[in-house]
DNA sequence: CTCGTAAGTGACGATGATGA
DNA sequence: TCATCATCGTCACTTACGAG
C-alpha cells in the first residue's frame, strides 16, 4: 500500500520469503506522459474542481480497471494529483501547472524529482554515467524495488526520464533541464528545448484551433477559450456541454479571483413543442 | 524468430470503515 | 474489541506489436 511517506512504503508486507515480495520504495509502473494523461482528463473533465473516478475512466475511455488504476496510481506517485473525499480525484499543485502550456515543461521537471526512486536514483548518478540496463535493474532492487519489478520500474524509469527532458545531453547520463523563470503570457519564452508557446501552438495544431495571440488571458482562462464551439457550431452545443464548460469556467475563476464562495451551474431543459 | 516493450486483466494483500 | 466488507495499490501474468 502506497502511502504518503515513501520510507513506510510496503513495510507491512510479508515475511521476505513470502510469495509476493513488495517494493518499499514508491515508484510508478508507468511512464510521466501516462501520469498527464491522467492530469489533463480530469482538468478536461472538471477543470481545476473534482470529479469521480468512474466519470474520469469514462472521460479516459476506460473501466474501472486494474489498468485505469495503475494510470491513476501513476499520476499520483508524480505527485500530479491528490484524492478528494472518498471516491473523488482532483488536480495538485504540480497537476495544475502541467495542465498549463506555459508551466508544462518545469512542472515535467518537477515532477520526475517527486518520485521516490527516480530521487534517489539521480541523487546516486547526479555527474556520472548511468550503469547498463541490468545495473541499473539491479541498483533498483537495491534502493527498494521488489525483484520481478525492477524491469518495469527501469522501462518507467527511462521513458519518464526523456519525456521530463533529463536524458537531453544523452541517455547514459541525467541532467536536470535548465528551466527558464516562469514568464508573463506575451514575453519570450525560451528554455532549452521548443519553447512552451511552441507546444501550446502545437496543442492547438492538435486539435484543428487556431492560436488566438495579442491577448493576456491566464492559460487556464485560454484552456477555456480554445474549448469553445465555433461561432457557427453553436447550435449543436448541447445544454450539459454548455454545463461542464460554465463549471469548469466558475471553478477556474474562482480559482483565479480568489473570492469565497461558489458558483452553481444547472440545467433545466425545455420540451421543444412542435410548430404548426 | 527473438527480444524488448506496452497495455491490459485479475488476483493478492493491506488498510480503513462499519456494525455487532 | 473484533469480525466483516469494500476499496485500493501492487504484483503476476498474458497478449500484441515493432525492431533487429
Amino acid at each position: 500500500m502506497l502511502t504518503d511517506d515513501e520510507i513506510e512504503f510496503g513495510k507491512s508486507s510479508g515475511s521476505p520469503d513470502s510469495k509476493r515480495e513488495q517494493s518499499t520504495i514508491a515508484f510508478p509502473y508507468l511512464d510521466l506522459d501516462a501520469a498527464i494523461e491522467v492530469a489533463k482528463a480530469i482538468y478536461s473533465r472538471s477543470g481545476l474542481g473534482s470529479c469521480e473516478l468512474d466519470e474520469l475512466a469514462a472521460e479516459m475511455n476506460q473501466t474501472m480497471s486494474g489498468a485505469f488504476r495503475l494510470k491513476t496510481g501513476t499520476a499520483r506517485i508524480f505527485d500530479l494529483t491528490e484524492k478528494e473525499g472518498k471516491s473523488g480525484i482532483r488536480l495538485s499543485e504540480l497537476g495544475r501547472e502541467i495542465v498549463s502550456p506555459d508551466s508544462e515543461r518545469a512542472a515535467r521537471v518537477e515532477a520526475f524529482m517527486r518520485v521516490p526512486l527516480y530521487k534517489a536514483v539521480y541523487d546516486k548518478y547526479r555527474g556520472h554515467l548511468l550503469p547498463p540496463m541490468k545495473a541499473l535493474e539491479r541498483e533498483m532492487t537495491g534502493l527498494g524495488v521488489a525483484v520481478k519489478q525492477a524491469d518495469k520500474a527501469r522501462q518507467a524509469f527511462e521513458r519518464s526520464a526523456r519525456q521530463a527532458g533529463y536524458f537531453e545531453s544523452g541517455d547514459d547520463r541525467l541532467i536536470r533541464p535548465k528551466i527558464s523563470e516562469p514568464t508573463k503570457r506575451g514575453e519570450d519564452q525560451v528554455s532549452n528545448g521548443a519553447s512552451s508557446e511552441d507546444a501550446q501552438h502545437r496543442e492547438l495544431a492538435d486539435k484543428g484551433a487556431t492560436l488566438k495571440s495579442g491577448n493576456d488571458y491566464h492559460p487556464f482562462v485560454q484552456g477555456l477559450l480554445d474549448e469553445l464551439p465555433r461561432s457557427d457550431q453553436f447550435t449543436q452545443w448541447e445544454l450539459h456541454d454548455q454545463a461542464e464548460w460554465l463549471q469548469a469556467a466558475a471553478s477556474i475563476f474562482k480559482l483565479l479571483s480568489k473570492k469565497k464562495g461558489r458558483v452553481e451551474v444547472k440545467v433545466w431543459e425545455e420540451k421543444e413543442t412542435p410548430i404548426g
